[in-house]
RNA sequence: AGGGGAGUGGCUCAACGGUAGAGCAGCGGUCUCCAAAACCGCCGGUUGCGUGUUCGAAUCGCGUCUCCCCUG
């Protein structure tokens, strides 16, 4: 198959359309694993408001990539590729079919293509630089550095897009240009991916069914149980949506109402983002939810 | 029943005589080490209804409907 490393199964599509079973029943047909691409899935404690996989499933079939860090740590899409690629290919080197499945398409191209990230890791300091300096003189202010250092990456950037400037800048201050570095959109692995999606009021009916259970199921106690820990909003893990929100209630800042419209709310919109991101994928094959067995028979049949 | 207030895009509100603006929602998009993050764009109202005044009304008058508050 091409010049392919081997074949792997991608499983994706936005929160709450199913994919997670979906994958395990593709699991089961294949006697293979999962590899979650989920950026909080990697998070010990947070286990409610991510809809981690129930122990059970996790005792029928090896998920990999859940629970891999503590709360209080910080992850990234270079940490991802490093701990998942070996997998992957351990996998394949068994001649088993790994299976990726998650929310997080960022994570996902980290395995399917060859990007160079810049060739630097987060740079710490100097991301703090810029990020005072843009408070005191201003994004634009930041964005003029970038333009003069480096005009083409500057080009490809919206000057408010603080976070990606300062990213572009700090690849710099690392020696080299983020424009320099054109990686291709080549798959590294011969692939077959699927994308479940609702229409979209459907979707949105699930997602907030799926956030109602999640309080039934004790997602201010989570909560809680990290702050006791020392988890506060610095740590990126709070950045997750379900537990921002829950977060400031326990904080007095609102109404535990206001909490959860505003977690249906934000995961609609990250609903939205994340269908964005699955498009450009080539050769996806979206599937409408349905039994998760009759479509893992399917997927199967045609790998 | 009487008195007062309000009726503007899905929602909250702005414009108070010169032919309606914004935020939110909705929709689309970007994405190469914070990605459940960060960022960008687009659609959408003739202003409850009727009538009058005026060169011109969302803005003024009258009538009518609806809602809210107060008094009974």
């Amino acid at each position: 198959m091409g010049g392919k490393k081997g074949k792997i199964l991608i499983i994706c599509g936005p929160t709450a359309s199913g994919k997670s079973k979906l994958a395990l029943a593709c699991a089961k047909l294949l006697r293979s694993e999962i590899i979650s691409a989920d950026a909080l899935d990697v998070y010990r404690g947070l286990n409610i408001g991510t809809a981690k996989p129930t122990k059970s499933e996790m005792q029928e079939i090896r998920h990999h990539l859940i629970d891999v860090v503590s709360a209080d740590s910080t992850f990234s899409v270079g940490d991802y590729k490093e701990l998942a690629r070996p997998i992957v290919n351990d996998l394949i080197s068994k001649g088993k079919i790994p299976i990726i499945c998650g929310g997080t398409g960022f994570y996902i191209d980290s395995i399917l293509y060859d990007f160079s990230y810049g060739k630097s890791a987060a740079n710490i300091p100097a991301r703090e630089k810029y990020m005072r300096l843009a408070e005191e003189t201003g994004k634009d202010a930041v964005f003029e550095i970038l333009k003069s250092v480096d005009p083409l990456s500057a080009e490809k950037l919206h000057p408010n897009d603080l976070k990606r400037v300062v990213r572009a800048l700090e690849i710099y201050e690392s020696g080299v240009k983020k424009s320099d570095l054109t990686d291709e959109r080549i798959p590294v692995y011969d692939y077959a991916a699927y994308c479940l999606d609702f229409e979209r009021d459907e979707l949105y009916r699930h997602i907030d069914m799926r956030v109602d259970n999640m309080l039934e199921n004790g997602l201010v106690e989570e909560v809680q149980n990290l702050i006791d820990e020392g988890i506060t909003l610095e740590n990126q893990c709070m950045q997750g949506i379900g537990y921002k929100e829950i977060y400031s209630y326990l904080q007095g800042d609102c109404a535990l109402a206001d909490a959860v419209a505003a977690i249906k709310l934000n995961t609609r919109h990250y609903a939205k983002r994340q269908i964005t991101f699955f498009k450009r994928l080539e050769n996806l094959v979206w599937l409408k939810p349905d039994d998760e067995n009759l479509l893992a028979e399917r997927i199967v049949k045609d790998l």
